[in-house]
DNA sequence: ATATGATCATGC
DNA sequence: GCATGATCATAT
């Protein structure tokens, strides 16, 4: 099998997509890199989101950052997801900024965090530090869309957090809140300052949050395909 | 500052 | 050991 070339337009539809994604596992990263005429970095302590980038290349994701879904025009986003050698989840997975101001009228029905998990692309790909980058393979994609028992655990924390954002608690949240979904730091650094909503109605500058996916659900989801 | 892509690394 | 809070690069 020859090392596949990198796409330049977006794929039709969702099964080109996956058949796609299909003919890159087994490969290595140094592999695609050195394919797509990219340098690997030593590790990934400076470029977080290099194995993500290499992998839009591949599949043709509408360069450049865009608000919603990578794929727009076939309602699908891409996320790789570092795994062990036993399959397992090895860090949670980021989703989308959380919303802390203007959120009147927002509902689970038509947030970000909802319409941004309506379709995924996983890629696995091995991740454990101790395997070089370069050497680390590519793991088998999954296209994966919420079922009602999924949908239902996302919609309770994602009401439950932003119930605590609204009444000007955000503060007070903590990683621990919610089973499947979390809130916690995306920002540069602590430092990193967005407007929110105070503990008295008035706006505060706050840390940025985002919304992330716990290892436990993302763990389900990739056994829920792979093993039934 | 906000958005994309996430993983790092220290405290427990 | 591992989850929580902190952090890194880049583009706009």
């Amino acid at each position: 099998m020859s090392i596949p070339l990198p796409t330049t337009l977006p794929p039709q539809d969702a099964q080109t997509l996956l058949e796609r994604a299909k003919s890159l596992s087994g490969f290595t990263l140094g592999e695609l890199a050195q394919r797509a005429g990219l340098t690997i970095p030593p590790d990934l302590k400076r470029e977080k989101g290099w194995v993500g980038m290499l992998l839009e290349v591949y599949l043709g994701a509408s360069a450049g950052s865009k608000p919603e879904q990578d794929f727009p025009e076939i309602g699908v986003e891409l996320k790789t997801i570092p795994i062990d050698h036993s399959g397992n989840p090895l860090e949670t997975t980021f989703v989308c900024v959380a919303p802390l101001t203007g959120n009147s009228g927002v509902t689970w029905e038509s947030s970000h965090v909802r319409h941004k998990l309506t379709r995924v692309l996983w890629i696995p790909v091995e991740g454990e530090r101790q395997i070089p980058l370069a050497t680390r393979r590519i793991g088998t994609p999954l296209l994966w869309s919420p079922n009602a028992e999924e949908d239902e655990q996302l919609r309770q924390d994602w009401e439950e957090l932003m119930d605590l954002i609204v009444l000007g608690k955000v503060e007070s949240i903590t990683a621990r809140h919610g089973e499947v979904l979390q809130l916690r730091p995306k920002a540069a650094n602590n430092k990193a300052r967005t407007e929110a909503i105070g503990e008295k109605g008035q706006p505060i500058m706050t840390l940025p949050r985002g919304f992330y996916l716990k290892k436990s659900f993302t763990r389900q989801l990739l056994a829920r395909h792979f093993l039934l």
